[in-house]
RNA sequence: GCGGAAGUAGCUCAAUUGGUAGAGCUCCAGCCUUCCAAGCUGGAGGUUGCGGGUUCGAGACCCGUCUUCCGCUCCA
């Protein structure tokens, strides 16, 4: 086992795999790329991080409420957010330079260089001439007419092959043209291959173009969508906020870095309505809270950092992420971005429904700007994972691997051993799991020496075992083993659900936010 | 998507020039009865990712394909 940082990544994935945390999809048929299956174990580690962060957003937060909106959604939806017009890229390759461009991008380009040309005809021709008429220059000059004539051919081409969806066309219009790669200078392109960042799918049983609807990229818009519902029949006032879990889906181009980039993945987001004018406050507010929310689970201050974006989307206003300290570098967890008012204005025009809030103390009607913080479940899945994985030497030349999960997260919270499998110490085992299982996730085992049934607990990150042996039998003690340091506590077996539901339950994070 | 590398048991890896697919760990059934892995016996587990080709013979060579990793590219 090796301990150099660039194989830390590659033990932690095979170590999901053989622990019963992750497999890849469909494995027996080779594997689906970019996605991924959570196994037994990992779908309880998922479920919890879920439920902490819900119950801190939701549970916690009056002014918070929580929907689960569907992933198939009207289309107009997605012409409204920008999803359809923006993320609909043709794209070609330089196969000398390996670059890759946006095909429609090479030509405007293109078409703006004549242009340029153009100006600089009118330029010279309007420091020649006096009383120069530009309009009259253009319709009677030679070259420029001639430029004209190029862009006014390329364009109605270029405006064709779009409309048609003629990929080929496209490209043969860039070779027309000459076009050169930047880089390379060469001419040598690929096939012009187009990009939809949304899956579609047919809704009803005949399909029939009319019928394409997109699976969610983001869960957002569901939210928006609902932005009237919930705010009236919630009777919320400003500010308040709505929250959703639930899948996503983008056809990344490249899906790679294990469950960190995948093709079906999910989101928790909160959207938070706010008076305009106040929303760099709530973004500041958001911020924090989020960053704290983070650091209660104890995974190391210095693996988290914010990054202020600076070139913006074109929806917002402010924006930043949080990113984790991963094996493979800081990379983005969540982000928080004060959206404006973009996408209840784009839903207010595309709709024709008014999606705004009387403020009774002004006496008038806006629509309510938005902060957002979005965080990826599976990357928290996986930045959470990581910093728990350590391969530990222990003196006399030991060594275990160990998940140092967040109790409260761990998918199992406590398993009970009899120490040997005789002498009623199993039926004593047998009798605390079923005294524990109502509250908690707990496993039994009698298989192999103790020590080998603490090591295979430490690899799924259980916090602790409990251990029934001879002195049990006669005063009703056990000992409880602590993952993190081994050590052993002795305590009467009445203590049990106590002291476990003092140190696994979500309470105990949940009163630090 | 491009370039490079890889794919053999659940895991980690062997298999000389192309000549009978193996080991350790894991797992299962027992033995032992032990508070921190690696004691003993037995067992299961493989069309060598998949498909084709060359060959008397392919895990190895060739072509295709799928998946993974690294770099580039893209990223709401």
């Amino acid at each position: 086992m090796s301990t150099k940082p660039e194989d830390i990544f590659k033990n932690i994935v095979s170590h999901c795999k053989e622990y019963g945390y992750i497999f890849q999809s469909s494995e027996i048929y080779d594997g689906l790329s970019a996605v991924y299956d959570y196994a037994q174990n990992g779908a309880e580690l998922k479920k919890n991080i879920r439920e902490y962060w819900w119950k801190a957003m939701v549970q916690l937060n009056e002014n918070i409420v929580g929907i689960d909106a569907a992933i198939f959604m009207h289309p107009t939806t997605w012409k409204a957010s920008g999803h359809v017009d923006a993320f609909n890229d043709p794209l070609i390759d330089n196969k000398d330079s390996k670059k890759r461009y946006r095909a429609d991008v090479l030509i405007e380009d293109f078409v703006a260089k004549i242009e340029d040309k153009i100006l600089k005809e009118i330029e010279k021709a309007a420091k020649r001439f006096e009383n120069f008429d530009e309009t009259v220059y253009r319709s009677t000059n030679a070259r420029v007419i001639e430029y004209q004539t190029k862009i006014n051919d390329i364009n109605l081409r270029f405006k064709t092959a779009l409309n048609d969806n003629n990929l080929n066309e496209i490209r043969q219009l860039i070779i027309d043209c000459e076009i050169v790669c930047p880089i390379s200078g060469t001419k040598n392109w690929t096939d012009v291959r187009q990009f939809n960042l949304m899956f579609s799918t047919a809704i009803g049983s005949v399909s029939d173009e009319a019928n394409t609807i997109y699976l969610r990229p983001e869960t957002a818009q569901g939210i928006f969508v609902n932005y009237l519902n919930v705010q009236k029949t919630g009777r919320m006032k400003l500010p308040f906020g709505i929250a959703q879990t639930g899948k996503a889906f983008r056809n990344e181009i490249v899906a790679r870095q294990f469950i960190f980039r995948m093709r079906e993945f999910e989101q928790m987001e909160m959207q938070f309505f706010v008076k305009p004018g106040t929303e760099m406050q709530w973004y500041e507010h958001w911020k924090n809270n989020r960053l704290k929310w983070h650091l209660s689970l104890e995974l190391g201050k210095h693996n988290y950092k914010f990054h202020d974006h600076i070139k913006l989307a074109h929806y917002a206003n402010a924006a930043c992420d949080i990113e984790f300290q991963f094996p493979f570098g800081f990379k983005e967890l969540e982000g928080i971005h004060s959206r404006t008012d973009f996408d209840l204005k784009q839903h207010e025009q595309h709709s024709g429904k008014k999606l705004q809030f009387f403020d009774v103390e002004e006496n008038r009607s806006y629509v309510p700007y938005v902060v957002e913080t979005s965080v990826g479940l599976d990357r928290l899945f996986l930045s959470i994972l990581s910093a728990a994985y350590k391969e530990e030497k222990l003196e006399g030349g030991d060594s275990r691997i160990v998940l140092s999960l967040p109790p409260a997260l761990a998918p199992i919270k406590v398993a009970v051993f009899p120490l040997v499998k005789k002498d009623g110490l199993p039926e004593l085992a047998e009798k605390i799991i079923t005294e524990l299982k109502y509250n908690f996730n707990v496993s039994y085992d009698e298989k192999d020496t103790v020590g080998k049934r603490y090591r295979r607990q430490d690899a799924i990150g259980t916090p602790f075992c409990v251990t029934v042996d001879h002195q049990s039998l006669q005063d009703n003690t056990v000992t409880v083993r602590n993952r993190d340091t081994m050590n052993q506590e002795r305590m009467p077996i009445s203590n049990l659900l106590a002291y476990f539901e003092e140190k696994v339950s979500l309470k105990s994070l949940l009163k630090q936010l």
